[in-house]
DNA sequence: GCGTATCCTGAACGCCTGTTCAATATGCGC
DNA sequence: GCGCATATTGAACAGGCGTTCAGGATACGC
């Protein structure tokens, strides 16, 4: 078979590929609109052979929502220490959450997330792991900017919730495409909100070269 | 006939319980769970009324939902005109909005529609005018404010789209029952967050016994 | 090479559920 | 009271889809 050089690697191999699959199939249709069968298409296997690795379709699903978060997590972690300091994470952040990079198209994933977090617990676990990794993060970088004098927030474990609720309220309206709400004013709106909890002084370097 | 006096009024009165009873399934298991046959059994009707006044499920679901949507925004109005002054009716826009009153339980409805409005027109168009009322609301008690002499945002408008995302994504930690939100957190983060964003000065009066 | 465990397939099964429909009831204008 | 439009029912239909399964391919230790 000509497959061969695709289906060459490991079983392992393929069983990634149904997982990517997965919430490709999840992008495009939502939830409930996934199918056994639009998984296995797409990741040009059989049927079968997701429920012989996943045993049902809940389990790709629950299987598909995780590696997304850990791979989205690993990717951010990644480049949020490659930036300067406590601004510029703050500001990357930011850009982040807007939708630049590695979040982009994700926003509609994550209100499904939240919706079927009410009711599904693998959904429930992705969702919080999510949320709580985010906002440890958002909370680090603020200490940080504590330390260094960049901010002065007057209570940081409110000005955290606070943060990450905005990002959340303003990705609803990103998701939707609300008229008028674009990347650019999530990040604009989002910043000054920022400041004003925080108190920020020096303003940040743009980021570089967004896409 | 013993339910000759349960169902002695008009048809348009089963029509409504059918609605009702849509939005209480709803709420339970929602929308991917929703069957028609939940449905007419908790309306006490059959299977095949239910498809007769709305169609299809998806219009039952529609109708429901805008039915729920007039009906919450009618109390709300009702209520809001009641209050005192702009400070006092963004108390009770805040109070609301973390769940009392009418809004009870209502949040994780809200989270299935934000999901379910990004594939379905009618949930889309639900949402839409659910989220431009309340916004036009909050801009409303806070140009009555800034009239007042009471609030003095620097920005209004983008005081109006951060205040209400705020509203909804600590709605999201609410409605996913994060540990550490709550009713009274929600209004004491987002009303601070209100003084932020208007410089208020005088506080307002604790809301009227809230139950 | 051989046997076995793992991997993979495609077809078939069977349930779930939205919708259709023919029959019946109800109420209302005349 | 009659007849017609509207309302209501319950059963049957049919399609969709998750899961099962029996069988075949593949890799790998010995």
């Amino acid at each position: 078979m000509a497959r061969a050089a695709l289906a060459a690697k490991a079983p392992e191999e393929r069983r990634e590929r149904i997982m990517l699959a997965t919430i490709a199939v999840v992008r495009e249709r939502g939830f409930a609109g996934t199918r056994v069968a639009d998984i296995a298409l797409e990741a040009g296997t059989s049927q079968g052979l997701v429920l012989y690795h996943f045993g049902s379709l809940a389990g790709a699903l629950a299987a598909g929502l995780t590696m997304l978060e850990d791979e989205f997590y690993d990717d951010f972690a990644h480049h949020l220490a490659a930036e300067d300091g406590p601004v510029e994470r703050l500001r990357f952040m930011a850009e982040l959450a807007a939708g630049r990079g590695a979040a982009v198209g994700n926003w509609g994933l994550w209100l499904e997330l939240w919706a079927r977090a009410l009711r599904d617990p693998d959904a429930r676990a992705v969702r919080e792991s999510q949320d709580r990794r985010w906002r440890a993060a958002l909370r680090r970088v603020i200490d940080e900017g504590v330390a260094a004098g960049s901010f002065s927030p007057s209570n940081s474990a409110k000005s955290v919730l606070r943060l990450a609720a905005l990002m959340d309220g303003l990705a609803v309206q990103l998701a939707l495409n609300e008229p008028g709400m674009t990347t650019r004013k999530f990040t604009e709106l989002w910043w000054e909100s920022a400041v004003l909890e925080l108190g920020i002084t020096e303003p940040a370097k743009r980021g570089k070269s967004p896409r």
